[in-house]
DNA sequence: ATATGTGCAAACTCTTTGCATGGAG
DNA sequence: CTCCATGCAAAGAGTTTGCACATAT
């Protein structure tokens, strides 16, 4: 019943770091590459638990892009959404958000969370 | 270099009849399941190899939710967007669009089109 | 000392593919 | 009669889990 105890691995601080150190969200493999950096036999399966665990803690955020794996990026920051572009397939924040996004919902059903991601070109592919 | 010529099998025909008939996106196995009620032995391999076949036609769409199987929905309905249950996991329609969505993009971003998604409850699981 | 964390490999899930048989034309 | 389509089972890709050992506390 005690919440368990967060034990600091070196493991578990290379992913705290390398995602620290993004400006875009990661895959798990992705994680893992720039994480074997500082902790060279880095293991897959514990990227993947770390991150899950720092999702569900709170300290990062899943951002599931349709077409694209799972990536990774701190929660720290505002609500926001995403803008995908077509083609450098980068993602961008998209900060605001329009008000009556969620009474578009028909009666009877109860929203607790929307996503918005906007498609188009980016300035530099312009 | 002649294009492949399309056979009316009972499965084809099933799968199309499925869609058809349903009043939101349906995943590979939904399809199966609700197929096998007009064709019992139908193969999910089946249902795969058509489905991709008709969205390669543009009879269906591709409906990618963050965090749920890829689902398909006849091509031709008018612009909507989706409401993911978090209980039942389904997928449903939702009409309207919020009027100024595409303005959210920052400066020198091209949007081209957008996708809204809702999650919460649907009035079944409530 | 103790129990959580890790690496490895096996298990799982979702999807695709190879092959022999079935059936549309 | 021809070939395309199907069903099955095996193969792939991505993710999770079980287990014995390592290690933070």
């Amino acid at each position: 019943m005690s919440e368990s105890f967060q034990r600091e691995t070196r493991q578990r601080r290379a992913i705290r770091r390398v995602l620290l150190d993004s400006s875009r969200p990661l895959t798990p493999e992705e994680v893992q590459e720039l994480g074997q950096r500082h902790v060279p036999g880095l293991g897959l399966a514990t990227v993947y638990r770390n991150v899950k665990l720092l999702a569900d803690e709170g300290w990062l955020a899943q951002v599931e892009l349709p077409g694209s794996p799972v990536r990774y990026e701190l929660a720290e920051r505002p609500h926001h959404h995403h803008f995908v572009c077509h083609a450098c397939d980068q993602a961008f924040d998209v900060h605001g958000c329009p008000p009556k996004v969620e009474s578009m919902a028909p009666e009877g059903f109860q929203v607790e969370s929307h996503d918005i991601i906007l498609y188009g070109l980016c300035p530099t592919c312009t």
